[in-house]
This record gives structure tokens, sequence and C-alpha cells, in this order.
DNA sequence: AAACAAGAAGTTGTATGATAAGCAGACATC
DNA sequence: GATGTCTGCTTATCATACAACTTCTTGTTT
């Protein structure tokens, strides 16, 4: 973490308001300036730049709107207590390359699994009812010729709730963004082969029997295998969105 | 979850800026503006809300900030293709009660467990070696009687980054936000007991093996194996930052 | 008619100056 | 000592102007 004290000298970026926020949020996150201390003024800072007031604002608007910095009309611009606290973003560009959705996908069979283990020691009645007439639901949608893609989302949103792990369940929201799309993709695919279909159900029910049970080794199982075989199959439909060359999931369960 | 409907009504928002930047987010997010759209010249958004320029400049740089909109000069102001992504958001304050922190060390875990599988998959001599050296650096460190938190994390963050996906790396670093704290007592804790230091080094040195050796399974349940027992360890340790009255991790690996 | 170059109009980026509103300490008054 | 006012500084907002850039138009050339 090169500590600038040059940045009047930088001079190839492309906006100032971008560079006057990159350096003062260096000097936020870096610790240069401790919480609770006041800013420069807005004149100050300005003439330290070399730059209009207006560039200064600007920068400090988005620091305010990213949480690190406040300010109080009369008084001065602070640092907040938890500056450096910041929001994962993943860019949406890239999660339309097949790479980019298999590596999603990767990354989703960790907190599925985890979180059907942690479901299985964790769940009480009320927990596997909600998931047992999840899936009713789900194979009533599917008898009715809809993807169901509603349904499956909701029993996976079961599986986290009943983890009482909170962040599990925010993770694969997120993720769920990404994935929406690809998920309608998968059930409509799997919806049309009957043996797809069957195989979802019997996964499915492998995961509620394990977490009912409270076989936390087996419902970690389980839900890797899902996801494991939802990616086989996803590579299987051959739809031209997923060309994956390779091995989607190279790490075999068990 | 109170929804409000009386947003208009309040009337009495701090600033104009978070009005204007409230205004036009929802007509983002609530899809009345489709992605590539371009939005009205600031000059005609200025007259519309019936604030200066300068006003809705701050709102269009804070949505930019947050990846919402994207500003071309001489061109406009246009959505941007994935403005309906939101991000993944903990907040800060929950993050310091003991429950959270076990939370965070559970979803640490899922990650962690899966991340070392994937290197043990896809890593290639150089990434060996890089950890190998880390691994050494990291005792150095202990040797010299620091707590060699820098180390540990750049350790982790080389699996990930062998296990070639990204958003491992994204995610591990979006957790190391909130335990970066902890690490730092947790590695102070067991740089001070010898057994702890030594069973550490066994772990790690664990997890190396089984990627070195291209095993994913043992890389998986080592890399779960490390992480449960840091929380046992964080649990041992008693301090009074870390009273976890249960089972930290009640799922065992094998 | 098609290709191309110059230009005109519109838009964002930046600068400057001015006014309003809020805050904090100095200062005088009671 | 308590209180109210004053003054200077700060942020919030506005207005205007110009620079840099893009896009479309238009006129010219081939």
């Amino acid at each position: 973490m090169l500590s600038g004290q040059s940045f009047s000298t930088v001079g190839a970026s492309p906006n100032l308001a971008d560079r006057v926020a990159a350096a003062l949020r260096e000097r936020v996150s870096g610790g240069a300036l401790a919480p609770e201390t006041r800013l420069p003024s807005e004149a100050a800072m300005s003439l330290q730049f070399g730059v209009s007031r207006t560039v200064v604002r600007e920068a400090v608007s988005r620091l305010k709107s990213e949480g690190l910095l406040t300010s109080r009309q009369g008084s001065g611009v602070f640092v907040q207590r938890d500056a450096h606290i910041r929001p994962l973003r993943i860019e949406s560009i890239a999660s339309r390359s097949e790479d980019s959705v298999v590596h999603i996908v990767e990354l989703r069979r960790a907190i599925e699994a985890e979180s059907a283990a942690l479901a299985a020691d964790r769940r009480d009645r009320h927990d596997v009812a909600a998931m047992r007439e999840s899936l009713r639901r789900l194979d009533a949608a599917v008898r009715r010729g809809e993807d169901g893609v509603t349904e499956d989302m909701h029993f996976h949103h079961l599986i986290a709730t009943a983890s009482r792990n909170p962040y599990f369940m925010s993770v694969l929201e997120f993720l769920g963004q990404f994935l929406e799309g690809a998920t309608r993709v998968t059930r409509a695919n799997e919806a049309r082969r009957i043996d797809f279909a069957n195989a979802v159900k019997q996964e499915h029910a492998a995961v509620l029997a394990a977490i009912e049970a409270g076989n936390a080794i087996a419902a970690r199982r389980a839900g890797a295998r899902h996801m494991t075989n939802a990616a086989r199959r996803i590579r299987a439909a051959g739809h031209e969105f997923w060309r994956a060359e390779g091995d989607v999931l190279a790490t075999p369960i068990k």
C-alpha cells in the first residue's frame, strides 16, 4: 500500500472526482485519518488537491454514500467509525461467460453443502414440515408442466433458514441473483427430460431425508451432490449458452 | 421490514442530493428505466426535480459509485446492464456479537474447504512453491514472536488463488474484513500457547500436503478441519470477547 | 450517389463566485 | 455565573461560464 504523497502529480486518470475520491479513500482506509477525525474544509482540500470545490464535493459525496464519511452542515466532514467495511460486489459482465457460471456454481456448492449440514444439526419439526410441503408444491408444479423454479429456490431458502445462520441466507440470495436465469434454463431443461426430473426429485428427497434424520455428514454430501449433478445436467443440456468444454466440477464428493 | 408508502410526504430529509439519488435509484432498480437507457440530461433533470445541476450531479455521482449508472462525457448518463444486482452487505454492527462471529466462521469454513479442494485439483508447481514459502515466512514470524496474522491470511489467499475461481478470492477477502480483528486475537492466542502454535502449523501442513498431492477430498477435509479447530481454539482461549457457550461447530468433518 | 470532412448542437466535466443555513466559540450583558 | 448575541467558519445550494467530448448534420468532393 503505497501511501501517496504525490496526489497532486498523479494526473492520468479518467476524471478528477474519481482521483480525489480514491486519494481520500486511501487515506481513510489506510488509517492515515482516524475515525471521528475532521477532514480539512472543502475549500482547503480543493486548494490542496489543486481542483475546484465542485470536484471535492463530488468526491466527498461518493465516500459519504459508501459510508466512509459523514458531513454535518456548519461543522465539517468527518470519518465514520466503521469506515472500512466494503460490500461484496461481483460484476455481472463476467457472469455471462460460461466460465463464470461454473465458478458461481462451485461457490454455491460450497454454501449449499455446508448449509445442509448445519440445517441437519439445527432443524426443528417446523423446518422439516415446511421443506416437505415445499417439495410437494414443487412436484405439483412440475406435474402442471411448469418449470418450478420458484418452488425450487424456495426449498433451498428453507434449508438456509434451518441452518440458523443468517449469512448463509444472505450469500445464497446474493448468488441467486446471478443464477436466476441459469436456474430457469436448468429447470426448464430438467422438466423436459423425465430422467432429469426424477433425478432432481430424488436428490431433493435425499437432502431432506438427511436433514430430517439429523445426519449432518449425509446432508452435506447430499447437498453437494445435488449441486454437482445440477452442473452436470446443465452441461448435458447442450444449450448454446452453456458450452462448458471442461469438467464442470472436477472434484467428486465421495 | 415495514415498507414505507409515505416517502413523498416525509419531506424533511437531510439534503436534496439524497432525495434525488433515492428517486433515481427507485426508478432504476424498479425497472422504470431499462438497462442501457440514457437518462435525461443533467440540465433536464435539474429542471424536472426543481434543483440545481450541482445537486443532480452529486446524486448521479453516488449512483455511479454504487454501480447503477455510468456517464460518458459528451454522450450522457446511462443505466448499467447489471443495475438490478444488489451487493452483498453485512452490517458490521451485528458482527461484533459472538454469535455473528461464529456464523461468519461457519461460512468461512464452507469456503475454505471447497477452496482447498479446488486448489488441489488445479494447482501448479508455482502455487505449491508459493504456499510453501508462505508457510516458511509464517513460521519465521512466529519464531520472532510476532502474531503472523499477515502471513496467515496470505497463505489462505494463495489457496484461493490456486482454486482458479476469482469468486472464492472475493468472498474470502470480504469475510476477511470481519475477521481481521478476530484473526489477530486468535493468532495472538495461538502464539502464546505452544501446543496451539504447533497444531496450527500441523494443520497448515496437512492442507498444503493434500493440495500438493492433488487430493481434493483430503484437501477439503483438511481445510474444514483447520477452520473447525480454529474455532475450537478461539473458544478455548476464553477471551471475554469470545464467550461461546454452545458448540462452535457442531458437525464433524468425518 | 457514396464517401468523407467540417461543423454545429448537445452533453458531461470543471471552475468560479455568490447566497443560505447551521455550528462553535468569543464577547458582552444581566 | 448564566444568558443571549455576534462573528467567523463550514457545509448546502444555486447560477453561470467555459472546456472537452460525442453525435448528428451538412456540405463538399470524388
